[in-house]
Order: C-alpha cells, then structure tokens, then sequence
RNA sequence: AGGGGUGUAGUUCAUCGGUAGAAUAGAGGUCUCCAAAACCUUAGAGGAUGGUUCGAUUCCGUCCACCCCUG
C-alpha cells in the first residue's frame, strides 16, 4: 500500500472521522487539506480534530500557521508534497483530508505555480476598464469582467510572462496515483447536519473563540475567510441577535457545501460513498473494500 | 356567533382589467495561489368556485383558510 488516499466531501459529513479509522488501519498518516485548519487557534469554527479524536494518528499541516500569517494554495502545494513524498518513502499511506478542493487538486495534479511577484492592483481602474485592458492583451479570456480578482491576476500574467493568459499550458496530469473518496448524503440530511453543527459550535466554545479574536481586533485573511467569526462580530457589537447571527453562519455553512459538490463533481475523478450515519463502520469498510480493490 | 381585514414563488413583499416583478431561500455552473474565497446562470406563484367583461390575479357574489375586534 504505498497510493496516496484522498478525502473530500462537503463540511459536515465524516472526512475527519473517516479519515482517523483508515489511517488506522492501512498504516496511513493524516494530512490536512483546509485552508482554514492550518491555522494555530482557528478551532471550533473550522471543526478541526482534537487531540482525543486523533487516536494515536498522525496528523500533518495542522496548526501550522499564526492567523497574522499569509498561506496560500501555493504554499500547501510545496508543504503537502514534501510530506507525500517522505510518507511514501517510509511505505507509509498519505491520507489527504479536507474541504478545500483547489488544494487537494494543486497537489495531486500538475499545476504550475510561479513565486508571486508584487503585484498590480489597478486601484484606480473600474472593474470594467481592467477587463478591457485584458481584452487586449488576451482577447480569448473566459474571465467574467465582474470577476475582478481573476482579470487581475490574468493582467499580471501577461505583464510577467507576455503571455496571455488563456495560453498558460493547464495540465490536468496525475503526479501521484490517488484513490479519491467522496463521502456524501442526500442534499436534506447534510443541511439538517450543518444546521445542527451550528448550533452545537455556538454552544460548545464558538462564541469564546470568536469573541477572543474579535476583542483583539483581529481581522486577517485567517479570521475573515472561515464561515463563523466574522459572522458573530455584528451580534458583539449589538447590531444583531444571536440568532440572526447564528442563521447566517448556517446559511453560509450550506452555500459552502453547495460549492463543494460543485467542485468535486466536476474538478476530480471522485468516487462517492453514501454515509451510513447510523453504523459509521459500514462505511469505513466499504471505503477499505474499494481502496484494496484499487490497490 | 357577529363585525372587520388578509389570501400572489418555500418565505417576505410589489404590481396590474391585457406577457405578474423583486428580495431572500432553493437548484446548476466557472475555477492553475484571496478557495470556508471570488464570480456567473437559473427554475418556481395568483385559495376554490360562479359572475361581469372581448379579456379577471385584479371588479362583484359565494365558499374555504388565516388574522384582529366584539360577545
């Protein structure tokens, strides 16, 4: 057994508890693949493992990081590599877990990332005009000319590289053998599952993590991306009810796992697995059936 | 029981005697470093029944449902 495993699957349906009984029990250790977990402190919200839940198993790119920091996808791709490539050294099986589709796909495929130079921003520009300047340069783009971030980047592209940016060779090449599992359940049980989760976070420390982080004002890329601090800083300065808060954080929750379905239905070769909420053990061993079966 | 009011999309609310709009929830999608992000697309409605009218969701009657007031 030496392929790389990977787990996804929308927020809230078992990856991390799937991912601990496998580890177990094909020698694996555990790399984490949520942009939002690598961060030191970032816990409740981002339903990160704790010590007890760990069992024993190796856990990689957790806590990696202080939420003044910067990580990107570009990061995680040179990070989880390395220890890839060092798991499969020591035959051990690399068991990539986590919601994050971009960074599980960067890693397993062939994308090509280039340091990141400072970059142009266009202040000054409308989002239309910056998009009439990339119409130029790169008359092919597919970019919506809302999608401002995007049709920056594609401009600094070209300024880099005289290269539009359609034209950048996107090589949808396998670099490991990954047998990717997808844990999924209908559409009505995730959402009656993220509702749930919501609350028990709000009641389970949530609000103490959050109210930390707002007290100190801190309001880095770390704090404002992940679903659940930014959320609760309107009901700590009053202008909102719990409630309300918590039912934005739920509605968002469910957005997101909506984008997650997108992303794995269309972006990788998923395999998908029904969880068997009331006897997890079904499923760890139908996931073990067919990761033998690959093997 | 009597009086009054309201019935339009899953929800909240518009409009109109001549193709019923929006917000929001819902669904689908894009993606080579902001990805728990950013962006795009989209389905869906006049309580029921009779009448007036060329034409009714709109006006009128009846019924039904819900709300308020009185007893």
């Amino acid at each position: 057994m030496h392929k790389v495993i990977a787990i996804v699957g929308p927020t809230g349906v078992g990856k991390t508890k799937l991912s601990i009984e496998l580890a177990k029990k094909i020698n694996g250790e555990v790399i984490n693949a949520d942009s939002t977990q690598v961060y030191r402190g970032l816990d409740v919200a981002t339903a990160k493992v704790t010590k007890e839940e760990m069992k024993g198993v190796k856990h990689h790119l957790l806590d990696i990081k202080e939420i003044n920091e910067n990580y990107t996808v570009y990061d995680y791709q040179k990070d989880a590599r390395l220890i890839i490539d060092d798991l499969l050294k020591q035959h051990k099986t690399p068991i990539l877990v986590g919601g994050t589709g971009l960074y599980i796909k960067a890693v397993l495929y062939d994308y090509q990332f280039e340091e990141e130079k400072p970059k142009n921003t266009y202040p000054k520009l409308k989002d239309l005009e910056v998009y009439n300047l990339l119409l130029e340069v790169d008359p092919k783009t597919t970019i919506h000319p809302n999608n401002r971030k995007r049709i920056i980047r594609a401009l600094n592209y070209f300024n880099e590289h005289q290269v539009p940016f359609s034209d950048k060779i996107k090589n949808d090449k396998l670099l490991y053998e990954p047998i990717i599992i997808g844990l999924t359940t209908d559409r009505d049980k995730l959402y009656e599952i993220i509702n749930n989760r919501a609350d028990k976070m709000i009641n389970n420390g949530l609000l103490d993590e959050a109210r930390s982080l707002y007290s100190h004002n801190a309001y880095s890329k770390a704090i404002i991306t992940p679903i659940g601090y930014k959320e609760l800083f309107p009901y700590f300065k009053g202008k909102i009810s719990l409630k309300e808060a918590t039912e934005v954080i739920k509605q968002s929750s469910r957005k997101y796992a909506k984008r997650q379905y997108t992303w794995f239905n269309n972006q990788m070769n998923v395999h998908w697995f029904e969880v068997d909420f009331d006897n997890f053990d079904n499923t760890v061993n139908e996931v073990l059936d067919y990761i033998e079966k690959e093997s």
